[in-house]
DNA sequence: CCTGCCAATGACAACGTTGTCAAGTCTCTT
DNA sequence: AAGAGACTTGACAACGTTGTCATTGGCAGG
């Protein structure tokens, strides 16, 4: 029956059955005008009847760079809330440009960033938005990229000028610990990612900074950096806690998984009432927990849609100097984070 | 300085530098055998110092369907913890072969759905892996696709023979049911989304059977579908609750925002105590909560490497009839849902 | 020395589309 | 009636790559 089943309609087939030039087709699907109506009927006629449908990829290597048709993303992993609500903000400002976004995970390794990066540009895409997953720029440089604008969203490279779109990693770090000290605090734990990392490596200069300001020393026993997967925290943080001789009173988290890891292991050790904890990037159901958890939520989905419209502006042409948004977060005090330390003797 | 800094070089200008011809370079690129060591270098020097990047977008469009370098997700929302999971899990059996995910929300929107499975076609993806946001099959028809294999995940169309991957939806539902009747209630309320949702409609029938199989009278005014948005759920359960003459029991959710939306409302009316709860889907930090959380958690991850091993293996060839995977999920006590009735007269 | 074979190389067309430009038709003006 | 102008239409090349096939040169065998 069906002779061929599979080969696509392509341009050509439409022209046939229409009767018309190939151009003429052209036409009548890009809506372009001066196509009589006799003509531009029979080639929609033609057109449904084969179920034709353009072939993006033939139509955007003759034009190669007239409008944005794809952008790539790459993040450290989509199954983290914090970005997926990155991409999520990323995609709606794609959305409203017709533009689809090309995505994929690095969990912090250089290679797969490398390698991402080099499929972007294979692929063409328009531009791109990096959740870097270290300092070094990899293939983010100017003789690969040739124009392809990027935006950084999160952490920034150390070297070069690039449109940047973050949240105030020091600034809240530092009000996080402020928050705890206000609260009659001097024996704080810090608990974060590998310094490796430029955001974990603020959040801790935050903290460095704000006990510095109070006048109190760092106890190094009481800093944490280095674990990193989701699953470990928990059982670092109950380790921690178990072998330190004197104990926090308080605990700044600086990050979402670690936050959790926190509480999960101050439950264990049933000293959520007692160690106060304030965590950096919000958690999910840290509002029901007992007692809620103090949190400096980001603002991903925000971020996600600032670094979509920088990287809009500049495929429109924009020229300016390299902007740099740095989203301001400030506390929920939700009851974790106002425990005050037990009477300590003296 | 700079003459041309924007132009990306071609193959053309590799093989104007190198001395040699199109096909040389294209050769060396793509590691075909039978180039001279000789010219192999001139070549490889070439294209370093250019800094080539082969256009896959040309490349693909000459060899049109060899080897799958792109592939469609369709889903309903990223930054639902449950479907990014789902993405994940794709991207791992996706970046085992070489090959992109292009992913966009649908948020339940048929509309965008139709154009974004539109835009995949129209990019030539070598297939598509959906999470559907309704019973129609919308462009996911033999005449559109051509042969682009789709494989459904977590929901199936009313019409047609498709690859599917999904949880166990009526049977775990079942399952969360008779949980609560064995723990002695026979008021159970049942808390879901709309039942033109394929999977919640499943959920409700597991429910009713379970409800039928103990002899007991579902009380409609225990039913409550439809609510949607992330945000309404709380304040919707607790007006249902709070208008109630006679309240449940117990309440089985059937999803995780709902259960979330659950949680919140039974600890503000301080009923999270008095009444037993279970929930379809894993929620994030429901072990810490308190009560914690019995649920049904799923396998999204597994969902997604399966749905993409199933994909692939249709990519690969495989003409074997439509493939219907099913995966069990059970019951985790944490304490909600084996909360007994209080007293009742009688 | 010629023939045949093999390996290396390149010329050319093709993939499916759109930009450029020329040709054709029609109407209106003088 | 003829020429100008506007509008419609199509032929052709181009985008950057790869598949096909022909050409070249070298070498072994007769």
């Amino acid at each position: 029956m069906n002779d061929t089943p599979l080969r696509r309609p392509t341009m050509r087939d439409v022209a046939e059955i229409a009767g018309v030039s190939l151009k003429t087709v052209s036409r009548v699907v890009n809506h372009e005008e001066g196509v009589s109506d006799d003509l531009a009927r029979r080639v929609g006629t033609a057109v449904a009847s084969l179920r034709y449908v353009p072939d993006e990829r033939a139509r955007n290597l003759r034009q190669n760079e007239s409008r944005p048709t794809s952008i790539g993303f790459s993040l450290v992993d989509v199954s983290n809330p914090f970005f997926s609500a990155v991409l999520r903000g990323l995609e709606e400002v794609a959305r409203t440009r017709n533009c689809l976004v090309l995505s994929a995970s690095t969990d912090h390794d250089q290679h797969r960033q490398a390698r991402l990066i080099e499929t972007f540009v294979q692929r063409r895409v328009a531009g791109i938005v990096v959740v870097p997953c270290g300092p070094e720029l990899g293939l983010l440089t100017p003789d690969l990229l040739r124009g392809t604008p990027v935006v950084f969203v999160d952490c920034e490279p150390e070297t070069g000028e690039f449109d940047l779109v973050r949240s105030d990693h020091y600034g809240g770090a530092l009000e996080l610990t402020q928050h705890l000290i206000d609260h009659g605090h001097r024996r704080i734990g810090f608990l974060g990612d590998e310094t490796a990392i430029f955001s974990a490596r603020l959040r801790l200069h935050g903290y460095t900074d704000a006990m510095a300001a109070a006048g109190i020393q760092v106890d190094p026993q009481l800093v944490i950096t280095g674990e990193r997967s989701p699953i470990g925290w928990q059982t670092e943080i109950f380790q921690w806690l178990t072998r330190l001789d004197e104990r926090p009173t308080a605990v700044m988290s600086a990050q979402n998984f670690v936050t959790m890891g926190a509480v999960r292991a101050l439950h264990q050790l049933k000293l959520e009432r007692s160690i106060a904890l304030a965590g950096f990037d919000e958690i999910e159901m840290g509002d029901v927990v007992s007692p809620a958890v103090t949190v400096l939520p980001q603002h991903p989905f925000e971020l996600g849609r600032l670094a979509g419209e920088t990287l809009f502006r500049r495929l429109d042409g924009s020229n300016e100097p390299p902007v740099h948004e740095i989203l301001q977060a400030s506390v929920v005090q939700r009851g974790s984070g106002e425990i005050r330390p037990a009477q300590t003797p003296g």
